[in-house]
DNA sequence: TAACGTTATGTAATAATATAACATTTATAA
DNA sequence: TTATAAATGTTATATTATTACATAACGTTA
């Protein structure tokens, strides 16, 4: 059994803010959104994010700049993220397939460094979009 | 053969400057370092930025906002890219393992969704770094 | 070479993303 | 309950990136 983490006020409100949405949410988009519940700063918004992103709740699409609820329940800690992003209607989804992070998390080259974290983005068309080619 | 692209004025300055210096620049810095050769805004910066992205000279590592040369003779194209990044010296390497590379290029889930592209990086602590510690 | 389309350049302004610095309050644990 | 860490509030500012518009260079083909 891991550590429930209990959410301050601002990173409640954010978090689900950004669950509710369904989808990847950008730092001043969520700041406008909650503005009227008493977070006035960016720097509220990306404490929170932070916070958020250290913990597992959020993961951030570095190649966005957005940030998304974590999809994948058993995720405690943001180390091992893959996700597939539609580089039309820029849907974003998080990729759990156990295969996959166990190639990665257990890839290594001839470098000789050890990995504890890493971060996939795939692109392409998803099915909605690639129907209306 | 593929052809060969010849680069412009700024996007020869640009891309010797990244590949002389080894590792990732950030737009700014790349900026201040060219404005003796008279490219003088941001947006000039930008530009040749995207052409050499667009034709794989060079590769953007997402979570540094930062862009590298591309070290893999092959790689005309950026569409499968993946780096190691040592967090604490910021050393960025790029990966070019033929069986990482596949094994992504040939990923699907079950979403139906078919990539294009994909983009990888890993962290960690390079060797120096670790055994500094 | 003239005319055309495409690519690249120049310049100013501004938008979007993120952090520094400092003061204060709230929660947690010894 | 006191001390320590975590979170908040606020202002200012740093960093990263794009819009808009004007001009110049290049490549093609008539």
């Amino acid at each position: 059994m891991q550590k429930e983490h209990s959410l301050s006020k601002n990173q409640k409100i954010i978090f689900d803010l950004i669950d509710k949405s369904g989808g990847p949410m950008k730092a001043y988009s969520i700041l406008f959104n909650v503005q009227k519940k008493g977070i006035k700063a960016p720097l509220q918004v990306y404490r929170a994010l932070d916070k958020l992103v250290e913990i597992g709740k959020i993961h951030k699409i570095e190649s966005r700049n957005a940030f998304i609820a974590c999809q994948n329940s058993s995720c405690q800690v943001s180390k091992a993220t893959a996700f597939s992003i539609c580089e039309s209607c820029e849907n974003v989804s998080e990729i759990s397939n156990s295969k996959l992070s166990k190639y990665l998390s257990n890839f290594s080259d001839n470098s000789g460094m050890k990995y504890s974290k890493y971060n996939l983005e795939f692109f392409g068309l998803c099915k909605k979009c690639k129907s209306k080619q």
